[in-house]
DNA sequence: TGTACATCAGTGAACGCGCGTTCACTGATGTAC
DNA sequence: TGTACATCAGTGAACGCGCGTTCACTGATGTAC
């Protein structure tokens, strides 16, 4: 018993430490830009020697590449959750929950979503299977789930597509076909469509383009919405 | 007469050379990342030592900014030249042509999109003033002549605005207000919405976020378009 | 036209820096009897 | 409960590397008389 519990104390200081360097890194992205991950600068930060790193992660990489899966992961659970969370309400309602979550997010973690959407870090080689697939196609078939949800509403208002499965990468439609059976081609062109929307102003702000442009990105936003849900033939 | 035209061929070996620095850069970027872009590597790739580069540019981070400039500039002048050759067209077609031309630059150029829109070359600091804040604004107020083109057939078909000249930065409408007298406050946001769809679906195929979804991005992006301009009242 | 001088593009060697990573180690924490 | 041993997180010193930048210089190109 003792053994069991001391064994798990090593266990949890070894999460601790692991959560600790993570949390640094992405602290040392916010204030110093993508750059600023290094192991040495990690350990200065927590007050170790560089090489202890390697006693959690067996290459800078690793911990890039576990990096960008956590974060990836967050902004999934983000979007997931604000989807829930307003599954009483109309398409519309539900398509601003979720936008707004992601750009909340986004604006919460900017260097999150630098790691995620942006270049890489300089010198990263993602590992073969390439980074975070699964959570990437979480986001995925989150947009695709908006698509769903307005499409029998909208689907008249809609010129006669010229989109086939063809147009999609099996990839992307072994996940959407099972989950929205009713979403045809243009469906998904849809879900593919909205996300360039949201993703073009959130990373224009991100980046600082919005910066001189407009005081209040904020509005810009819930008026490319409404314009949005407006077009789609939803009503707010 | 002999001299001038011998102070003339130094002068061009030395625009010649400075231009070599340049393109040799975006080569490497393209090749290799922003964090490509070193002296040494240009050197290298040039045949040359790392400290000759200082006869052409006093430091490294006066190089970057001199190509935020010029690549911007390229940017600028592509669109722009999109955009006058369409002159006789109407307002649809006249976007569709800016449009095309923004992305195909892009993707001509995609190291230049990165260096522009995306996160800093690594360790860059730019200098005071901000970087080419010049093509900057021209490729803003090219984007506001899209809107004002679009802006006479589509404004009854908009919702009544809530935007105010107050929702913009001064500097932003010092540039607009007087190019496009007749556009109103919406006209403006509409701009910036239309930068935003145009950014978002072009920086998701730069970036690689839409490779494992389409296998063809650019009828995506027609089919965005089409539905763009058919928002906003206009006929192709 | 010929010679003495100025310009200036580029060289070669060197600096100090921060980086990722390796190695042999120490010392505290936990385990077995 | 007490002792001998195993585990393992973290240390300290060191490596080789590529980087930006500086310095004193060379040698060809151009200029003045």
């Amino acid at each position: 018993m003792t053994g069991t519990r001391t064994t798990g104390r090593r266990e949890r200081l070894r999460a601790e430490t692991t959560a600790e360097i993570k949390s640094t890194a992405l602290e040392l992205m916010r204030s110093g830009g993508p750059d600023a991950i290094t192991l040495r600068a990690i350990a200065r930060e927590m007050g170790m020697t560089p090489n202890a790193i390697y006693g959690y992660f067996a290459t800078r990489d690793d911990l890039v590449t576990t990096l960008i899966a956590d974060v990836y992961s967050a902004l999934a659970d983000a979007v997931d959750a604000a989807w829930a969370a307003s599954a009483q309400d109309g398409p519309a309602r539900r398509i601003q929950a979720w936008a707004h979550a992601f750009r909340d997010w986004a604006l919460a973690n900017p260097e999150g979503f630098r790691l995620v959407y942006g270049d890489p870090v300089p010198g990263y080689r993602a590992p073969d299977g390439g980074a975070a697939p699964d959570a990437a196609q979480r986001v995925c078939v989150g947009i695709a789930a908006l698509a769903d949800a307005a499409w029998e509403d909208t689907e008249p208002a809609f010129p006669k597509s010229e989109f086939t499965w063809d147009d999609f990468d099996p990839g992307l439609l072994g996940k959407v076909r099972p989950a929205f059976p009713d979403l045809p081609p243009a469906g998904v062109a849809l879900a593919l469509r909205i996300w360039g929307h949201l993703h073009g102003l959130v990373s224009l702000e991100i980046y600082g383009h919005l910066r001189g442009q407009t005081p209040s990105p904020d509005k810009l936003f819930r008026s490319e919405l409404d314009q949005l849900v407006g077009s789609l033939g939803l009503k707010g």
